[in-house]
DNA sequence: CTTATCAATGATAATCATTTTCATTGAATC
DNA sequence: GATTCAATGAAAATGATTATCATTGATAAG
C-alpha cells in the first residue's frame, strides 16, 4: 500500500516540494482511483470527504505538479474537461484506451503493440517518437452483446 | 476546385441545412487551409478578412454542424482549444499527428498500419473497433538535425 | 524546542473558450 | 412577391481553469 505513495512522496521531497498534508491525501486518492480518470472536480468532491477545509485550487495545482512530474498524465476524453491518471512506469509507453461510442465506457489495452509503426515512422520520416497516445471508438462487448449479437 | 467543396454543400443541402454565405465562406476557407488544424478563433480571424461581418457564434455553430455531420474532426492537442481539420473519405481512419515536443509542429502520417492491433484488440476484449486517434510524440526531424545528428 | 523563511494554501476574482439567448435577417418554398 | 422558420450577430451566460493575495504552516537553522 505505502509501496508506489511512499515512491511519490519520496519523488516530491527529491524535488524539494513541501509535503503537506493536501497533497498526501491527494496522492494516496489519485492511488485509490487508480482504475478511473478523475477530472479535478471529481477528485475534489472525493477528497473533501476527508478534508472539508481543502481548496479547488490546491486540487488543480497539485495535480498540474504531479502531471509535470511525469506522475500523472493527463488525457482528454473530449468531455470538456482533463482527466489525469497514474503514468506508467517510465520504460512503458501508456496504454491505450477503448471508448465505447454507445455507452461511453473507457477501458485501457495495456500492450501497445506498435513498436513496428513507431519504427516506421521514423524511418520515412526521420521523426524520433517517444510517447504516443493512442484512443480508439467503438463499441464495448457489453454494448455488442446488448444489442443481440 | 469545386469538386471538395461542392460535395460538402451538397452534403449540407441534402440533409436540409440552408447554404447561407456565412457556411459556404467557412468551407471555402477550410478547404483553402485544408493542411492545418485551425481553431474557432483562427478561423475567425481569416474568414473576417472577407466578411468583416460575420460573428464568432457563426463559426463555433458552423464548425460544430460541420462535425456533427462527419465532415469536419475535432481534435485536441491540448494548447486549450479545439482544432478541426477535413475528415479522411468515409471508408478511411483518421491519419495519425506526429507532435514535435521542440518546436510544436504537427505533421500528418497517413499510413495508419493498425488493422493487426484492431484485430488483436477485438480478440481479446470483444471491443469492436470504428476509428483511432493517435498522436505520437517525439521530435521532428528538422530539431533533430538543428540539435546535431 | 523556538524562530525565521518562504512555499503552499484557500477564498476570491479574473480569464478564456464555448454556449446560450433573443431579436432580426434572409434562404427556401410556393 | 409573400410566408415561414432556420440562421445570424450581439451580447450575456456558463464552466473549466488560472491568477491574485493575504494567511498559514512545512522545513531547516539556531
Ligand atoms: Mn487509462
Ligand atoms: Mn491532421
Ligand atoms: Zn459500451
Ligand atoms: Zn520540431
Amino acid at each position: 500500500m505505502g509501496e508506489g505513495l511512499q515512491r511519490i512522496l519520496d519523488h516530491l521531497r527529491d524535488c524539494q516540494y513541501r509535503l503537506t498534508p493536501q497533497r498526501r491525501l491527494i496522492v494516496e486518492t489519485l492511488l485509490d482511483y487508480s482504475q478511473d480518470h478523475l477530472s479535478a472536480e471529481d477528485l475534489y468532491r472525493i477528497v473533501k470527504r476527508r478534508d472539508p477545509a481543502i481548496g479547488l485550487a490546491t486540487v488543480y495545482r497539485t495535480l498540474d505538479l504531479l502531471a509535470s512530474l511525469a506522475v500523472l498524465t493527463k488525457v482528454n476524453f473530449g468531455d470538456g474537461c482533463s482527466r489525469f491518471e497514474l503514468s506508467a512506469a517510465k520504460r512503458y509507453h501508456h496504454h491505450h484506451h477503448l471508448i465505447c461510442e454507445a455507452c461511453g465506457v473507457v477501458q485501457g489495452f495495456d500492450e501497445d503493440l506498435l513498436g513496428g509503426l513507431e519504427r516506421t515512422i521514423e524511418r520515412r520520416t526521420g521523426f524520433r517518437v517517444h510517447d504516443h497516445e493512442v484512443k480508439f471508438y467503438g463499441i464495448c462487448h457489453q454494448c455488442r452483446q446488448a444489442a443481440e449479437g
